[in-house]
DNA sequence: CAGCATCCTTTTTGATACTG
DNA sequence: CAGTATCAAAAAGGATGCTG
């Protein structure tokens, strides 16, 4: 791809790569599900509630993919999977405590402005 | 709905809340072009790179819509129209700052992982 | 319990051509 | 130039039943 001079190319933004990782509806979710220490997949279906098996099933996989959940399985009958947070996965925790932050401190001025302008 | 005593409901998870504003594909790095100033329409097309027109145009409405971006039309012809940051919108710089902060420190660490694990 | 296989619906993204 | 309309393709999300 070739640009014109004084261009900038913005595609390959870092930003959007972070948001490539923790983009999924229910990544960053996930990840802060599993902050306070490992979880089992079934409790991790309770405790984000709203999500169904094969997706979490899905998200975990893909955060285990980029190396930001660990996986353990246990030999035992009935089975017994544990994910936990990498060193890796636990540099997004202050990303991601920054949006929580930035959505419980602007939050509200977005559903008033939708409120204004009449958007659902 | 209803959850046992004990448990935890995650999904309202305000993180969760911010990435489904700034979550599409295109939406961060918008933003991010409009960072240092104003921009025109095809302005944006060209700085971001491979972006087709029309999607943009939804990314930009759907940033004005949550009141993140001002949308600025001239009378004139050939039509001009400006796109910038509302305040709401310049808000959302530091936490995309954070993001791409994370990404830069920790991107290569996650390519590393996918190579050592023969992923794509 | 955890995961997979299926099947299905919705959402997103995109290419292209047309309009004021 | 900016935007819309249309069509198409792909990805994501989800419901359900089966298996070790």
């Amino acid at each position: 791809m070739t640009l014109a001079a004084g261009t900038v190319f913005y595609a390959d933004c870092p930003a959007r790569a972070a948001i490539e990782i923790i983009g999924d509806k229910w990544a960053a979710v996930t990840l802060f599900a599993l902050a306070d220490g490992p979880k089992r997949h079934g409790e991790l279906v309770t405790l984000i509630g709203g999500i169904s098996r094969k997706v979490l099933t899905h998200t975990l996989r893909r955060l285990q993919e980029n190396g930001l959940i660990d996986r353990q399985a246990f030999a035992e009958a009935p089975p017994r999977v544990e994910y936990s947070l990498t060193e890796l996965g636990r540099t997004l925790d202050e990303p991601i405590r920054m949006l929580t932050t930035w959505a419980r401190e602007h939050g509200e001025a977005i559903l008033d402005y939708r409120d204004t302008t009449g958007r659902p």
